[in-house]
DNA sequence: TTGTAAGCGTTATCAA
DNA sequence: TTGATAACGCTTACAA
């Protein structure tokens, strides 16, 4: 591979020199410049990022660390937040722990060793508290958490608007005239679902009507369905999810129990994955504005990561398995 | 940040045994390993996988391009990648095009200033050689194609059996008693694409049938939309699709014509799209073993990606769209 | 078994 | 505007 001082050599000029005409210092001649350009191409030369890297102190990689990358929700995420770091310049390094804590823990070494220069983090489920991050981080490197994230660790947030988010779908199954309003309220480890769960006690709370049914650790199809036959044995005649896959898993069992949706039972989820558009009936979702949290977790970063919360509204997605009155909506 | 050198002064020796110690070598007193290991720890030492890379020549990061990271085929050849990867100690760094053959460029080169030890590729349906891909590699890179690959390129090859796939499905579709069969063809300029159109034209030719409709440059759903009505037009009572997305465009022009399915008109996906199974009707898709794709390819390049392609077969999902005979599946 | 010394390719500092 | 020099942290002949 060619290195600068091949191309220093060939030129009969210093190393020095053609790394400042090739890191656009503004200390060369410009007819220097003009030749060191023309010859490192020519030599089909490759900057050694590596070296300028050790060099440096730092590199120009940062490093996102998802659950997992095919959820429809963090690879969204994961576009955003590339394209902005792409149009600064930066590289994206991705890990995924498949929920567990033993691989965040592992994809959080991986990244320090690799001396990353910042990484954007969205917690395992598994994870209950935030210490190993910091410990394996240290102050040295700059983090921004977003959607799941600890309250206790250092840097910038950006999570969305769980509480006004689940509040409003509530509200949204109030005003369509259900009355008995359970909850697939997700996992209690994670920040996001139980400020879920509070926006949905709070709907209801206002709204004069009585505490609900509450099914935590619901997460999955299996899970949900699951709990969608004791929440109909519970008397209820509709369900907010803090996700789309327990949704997806409720409705199933609906339907295989003869419940009509929406006349008899209404749903609405949470993240408006790809397939709520797509399901018989179409389900209700409360959207996760993706891309712009991913958008929002890179600017962070890019801006030093200074410690506070963005705060991203979330939109609810109006469909067939909550629409009892027949809302009109594209 | 903590050095071998600072561990090495705090113990009274030198770098170089320290280095040793902490890397396995075998030329290292035991008692001496373990104060340095306890010394390390203590200290809470970092290893620079930075400097190791630079003085080592080459760098423990595979690189992986993928069209997109949220299409569910290529997020899961990446978790089969990572899977083996991360095993033998190395770790990914993903890049996406959004099929622009200007991306992959971009991608190729940030690669290769990274001096990644690898890169698995799948090119972008913009990218009609792969000329750009040798040029910007070298030949210093190893490189492993997966799905759409370049035959003109050196390195290991991991494809589908798209040929045989193909025959298969349209093969079904002929079992079925459906007889004027067209087909949404994707784009050909990729090879991929090219195989699946030979492997339904030999099926309809074994079969003793006429050539049928072809809709070249389908891909996305609203270009399977059109291009369904014109095959209702030209008299098609059934479509087998190189992918999944024209597929469900096909149905929702189908259901619109109201046409039945699968009674009036059968139609076969390919990727099985996790959509695939939610829809309705539910679409019949060829599957694409995309997991065992990532961990092959994964596999070939820690094998020194060597010239030749490994070919994983498809697996024919039959649902309700293409199901006129009630053939049972669970 | 350990130490010495050189160097990976780049960039920052200082001097010219 | 350019050059000389050192250093980033680590690894590895080679010598002891």
């Amino acid at each position: 591979m060619v290195t600068i001082t091949e191309i220093a050599q060939a030129l009969g000029i210093t190393p020095s020199t053609v790394s400042r005409a090739l890191t656009g210092s503004p200390r060369v001649k410009p007819s220097t410049r003009q030749a060191v350009e023309k010859m490192a191409a020519e030599m089909g030369y490759q900057r050694n990022v590596v070296a300028s890297n050790l060099r440096r102190g730092r590199s120009d990689i940062v490093g996102i660390i998802v659950p997992r990358i095919n959820r429809g929700f963090f690879s969204s995420v994961i576009g955003g937040a590339e394209q902005v770091l792409n149009e600064a310049g930066l590289s994206v390094l991705i890990c995924q722990t498949h929920e567990r804590y033993e691989d965040e823990v592992r994809a959080l070494k991986t990244l320090r060793t690799n001396r990353v220069c910042g990484v954007l983090l969205s917690h395992a489920i598994e994870s209950s508290d935030g210490s190993h991050v910091a410990e394996i981080l240290g102050d040295q490197i700059p983090l921004v958490q977003f959607d799941r994230v600890f309250s206790g660790l250092p840097g910038a947030k950006v999570v969305n608007d769980n509480f006004n988010g689940a509040y409003t779908a509530t509200r949204h199954l109030i005003d369509q005239g259900y009355r008995h309003i359970g909850t697939l309220a997700g996992y209690m480890s994670s920040e996001a679902y139980v400020q879920r769960l509070e926006g949905f006690r709070t709907a209801l709370f206002d709204a004069g009507m009585a505490p609900a049914v509450e099914f935590p650790d619901t997460i999955v199809p299996e899970t949900g369905h699951e709990a969608a036959l004791k929440a109909l044995e519970a008397g209820c005649d509709a369900l907010y999810s803090a996700g789309d896959f327990s949704a997806l898993g409720a409705i199933q069992a609906l339907k295989e129990q003869g419940c009509r949706i929406p006349e008899d039972f209404g749903i609405v989820g949470t993240a408006n994955e790809s397939f709520t558009a797509l399901m018989t009936p179409t389900l209700s979702s409360l959207a996760l504005k993706a891309s712009e949290i991913g958008r929002a977790a890179a600017r962070a970063f890019l801006d030093g990561a200074p410690a506070g919360e963005t705060v991203i509204p979330m939109e609810l997605i109006i469909r067939q398995s909550s629409n009892k009155k027949q809302i009109w909506q594209k």
